[in-house]
DNA sequence: ACCGTACTGGACCGCCGGTCCAGTTGTCCA
DNA sequence: TGGACAACTGGACCGGCGGTCCAGTACGGT
């Protein structure tokens, strides 16, 4: 995927345009209620451009979502304990899951957005592989090994699809937006709790 | 709700006729990729009359849901032990959960399709109150019932959509059509008995 | 300064959910 | 039995959407 040619520095300009332009939308309405045309206009673009450089409504929100959950991946990988590596799983999981509740709650209208769009994938070979979103795999694989380390007897791949997913479900996402967030992440940290604290 | 007028004979043929075709569809297809004209194409009546009885595509959706949700409902509140009243509280949690993991594995789609739909509420009073579906509804307040009684100390209502909200994410969908249900309930069964068994 | 190429933008397309209304048909009452 | 009225019907129609296309533009290497 790394090309030899550079990015144009218009199209550098352009692109960060059209993902301001997308925050300041998204701030303000539901996603839903915004279309590509709106995105163009307030990023100062054609229509076209914003097509060009995400490829589909999707590909925009996707890209918007992955700068947003970067510094969270970055904190996972190579961060101080106890969300990075070095403290105990049991720590880092409680760690782990109150950070993905705050990175939740400040994309709820994202992650609703890319949930719906899973459905929707590109007509190209006919049954295209309906993946949820490359942020979505990267919180389940951490959330599986340090639930892997604490109960090896679980089916962790699942009950991380479980916890992760009852984030992204929409009656959870009406709650996180009425500011519910640490009443979530303490629930939350009490149902990890009860399957971990045996 | 209750007219005085009866319903004509013609509009409940139809009314069963949309329904059927809608179902037969679904079956075939993802719903995002079934459009109201093909529906009503496929009932053999116009566009407007599918509009007429049910208002909107999610209001077609949502009285579908509801007639799959019907034997449940009964079965809960009336029906024997231990999914009816009369059986202690965790076997009827347990009995409760198997069968929602079992009803929503018949009707991943149309889960799907409403619990976007929640987001797109009517644009009558300018903010609608965007509740989820009243299937879930119910699910809910039964489920926060059955938590309650066994974990008064601990948020149940929450929990209660912790546990339903992971079913309706697209990941556990995806699962679900793949035909993993029994794996699904075994291991909802393990953290809702985490939970519990204290 | 020049040239090739990547980028740009807005007209355009097909389709969709939803509306409208003139015509039809069931139902009730005399 | 028949007549009158309301409820139902269906398909033409509408505004708007995501996405495509391509002639024109402007960047950046040489």
């Amino acid at each position: 995927m790394s090309e030899g040619r550079r990015e144009r520095a218009d199209a550098v300009r352009n692109r960060r345009a059209i993902l301001r332009a997308t925050e300041e939308l998204l701030a303000g309405r539901r996603p839903e209620q915004i279309s590509m045309e709106q995105i163009a206009a307030a990023a100062g673009v054609g229509k076209g451009t914003v097509f060009h450089r995400f490829g589909s409504r999707t590909g925009l929100m996707l890209a918007l979502m992955r700068e947003r959950a970067l510094d969270l991946d970055e904190a996972v990988r190579s961060g101080p304990p106890p969300l990075g590596p070095g403290a105990p799983a049991r720590e880092r999981l409680y760690a782990f899951l109150d950070a993905v509740v705050e990175v939740v709650g400040r994309n709820k209208s994202l992650l609703a957005e890319l949930d719906h769009a899973a459905g929707t994938a590109a007509p190209s070979t006919g049954e295209a592989p309906p993946t949820a979103h490359p942020v979505y795999l990267g919180w389940h694989a951490h959330l599986s090994a340090l639930l892997a380390e604490l109960r090896p007897d679980l089916d962790t791949e699942l009950v991380a699809h479980l916890l992760l997913g009852s984030l992204q479900s929409n009656p959870l996402l009406r709650l996180l937006e009425q500011g519910e967030g640490r009443r979530i992440a303490g629930t939350l940290r009490d149902v990890a709790g009860a399957l971990v604290d045996r």
